[in-house]
DNA sequence: GTGGTCTAGACCACC
DNA sequence: GTGGTCTAGACCACA
């Protein structure tokens, strides 16, 4: 895994979760790899992983079985498309207007390279 | 001034130059405010808007004349705009791309809020 | 470690760690010491050893992990050589054939004083 | 004129007065430039041109008659030559050498660019 | 432990 | 006056 260098790893680990759960790589109620294992397939310190687990915990998207090890909770989706959409509507979507004004770009140019991309 | 915590003051600094530069408050071939002046000006150590200055002296934005002080370059404007267009096409833009895939969002959602906003 | 006066000890350390480098005393992909090793060891402000990584790092021979160290990139000695290269070409050497034209000297002249030195 | 980033300009100007001086353009035993006419021509701070003056005047290259300026001194093209052939022979060729060895590069390299240059 | 930022204050060369 | 370097020492996020 690449890891982007002015973001913190264990935010950009939070981000992977939850790309996982939302691609249904990790299914709901089921257990998600234990810290060691996923600290040792992505080349990152364990303690890295589980603080972004404590994270993911914290915001009931992942829960914890003593002894067991994490899992995905049964509301992950509901949690993240509500948290995520709500931050791409209010947050993103303005920021990202408020650039293309100050670069002189409209919506056609993003639709390009929106269709650029898909095709 | 006031400075958001999560981000270094330097590099706020440097936004703060560049979004003066492109406001034509400070102009092309013009001297800048010497460390000194700007560090007191907005309370911050003359060592941090060094820091600041050396960024932009970096990127062609400002250069110096020895012992005489910071000048806005001719291009400043053309790097600036060139910087800020590469980094949406480049960063920004994928990563909004991938965000509308996973929440499901298509560009006819991004367009209604693009048009709200405008009308 | 002794400091010659006239340039600044950061880019004494940077020529002290290429040296290192190209020795093989420091190898490709390990890690480099600790700012605060280093400036122990050399009796320099850990900011200013620093200075003379963040220097390096620019010019991709060394690399960072995050709270882990620096360390010596895969492609350092070819970029160390390739930036040394083009110093000497771009710039030693020019100043130097001035040198010469005014001084009324020829390549036989210098010619001479290299056989000297070899025998 | 261009000044070179990493000397000092008041460098620079001694080079370029016994460059003038070994082209014969500033004549032994003629009057040279005020301070201010080669500031404003060289556009520099008539200071720094004065600095150069001085640094020229100690080494016997100028000298000075109180109120009407500096003179380029008879023995001037001996002592020039004197100072940089020493030099060049016993600084500047042993440091080329060096650097060559590490570069490996040998005197058929150099001769190319020479031939080049002169071409 | 690591790097990263920031400050206060010093001293320097240069203009 | 200007930038440039350097120090000592602090505090922070991250691993």
């Amino acid at each position: 895994m690449e890891f982007s260098k002015n973001i913190p790893i264990y935010l950009q680990i939070v981000d992977y979760v939850i790309e996982q759960i939302l691609l249904n790589e990790w299914q709901v109620e089921a257990r998600v790899p234990s810290v060691r294992e996923l600290g040792g397939h992505i080349e990152v310190n364990p303690n890295t992983v589980m603080r972004a687990y404590r994270d993911l915990e914290e915001k009931n998207i992942l829960y914890n079985k003593r002894g067991i090890g994490f899992f995905v909770s049964k509301e992950a989706h509901k949690l993240i498309m509500k948290i995520k959409k709500n931050q791409f509507m209010k947050e993103d979507l303005p920021v990202m207007f408020n650039k293309m004004a100050l670069l002189g770009l409209d919506m056609e140019d993003v639709m390009k390279m929106y269709k650029k991309r898909k095709g």
